[in-house]
DNA sequence: TGACAATATGTCGCTGGCGACATATACTGG
DNA sequence: CCAGTATATGTCGCCAGCGACATATTGTCA
């Protein structure tokens, strides 16, 4: 859960995104459906806010956090935990059920 | 997100559970709904390892983690964050699309 | 009942994720 | 083009959440 990080940092840029991230290399099906599951919080976490027109640093504010940690979130940095996505989710809006919803549209 | 995590737990022992968690005191809404998201993870947790026949020593092993900590997942301790719910849950077989289920069956 | 397995509770040292800041790189209208 | 705004990327010191361990409590079956 460590040395996986990397690769997927890796891969991201440049543009791939293969349909699903699991790599050919490494993740087993447990770190990727971690992944998917982080990935899908990030893309709503960005959908959410731009739907409420409201720019990261209104957001960071809101949540007590900064701009960089903003933006980390939404592209799925490693150093983002899934418990400030959700907080971040629910701090624009979302309800448990919500954020329930973005988790399924996973992929 | 720090003076309220006492009350919680005060509450909870002497089996108090009145519906849901919001209290009288305090909780704002979205730290009621952050609350419930992760209670109803815990529960989800419980259910499944006992549904897999797993004890928590045999759970803490696979995830690497110990049974104390488990019973503290299980128990919606403060000091257990989502992701390692999330994670645990993952590490029962639950697929993103099973952990978005549990939320969703939150209250 | 007593012995044993399972779970709960408390504490501690270490580290991964945190906010903050600096800086770079897009965007966007004039 | 330039100025201003939004977003991205990198680094750092700090502390919340971690695994580990000790111990208490509960459950269960002979």
């Amino acid at each position: 859960m460590k040395a996986s990080k990397k690769k997927t940092k890796k891969l991201e840029r440049g543009g791939w995104k293969i349909g699903t991230v699991q790599d050919l290399l490494g993740l087993t099906d447990e770190e990727a459906a971690y992944l998917e599951l982080k990935l899908a919080l990030s893309r709503a976490l960005r959908q959410r806010r731009q739907k409420h027109k409201v720019t990261q640093v209104q957001l960071a504010k809101k949540i007590g956090s900064s701009q960089s940690r903003v933006a980390k979130m939404e592209a799925g940095d490693p150093s983002v935990s899934i418990d400030l996505l959700i907080r971040s989710l629910i701090a624009l809006g979302a309800t448990p059920e919500a954020v329930a919803r973005s988790i399924r549209s996973a992929k």
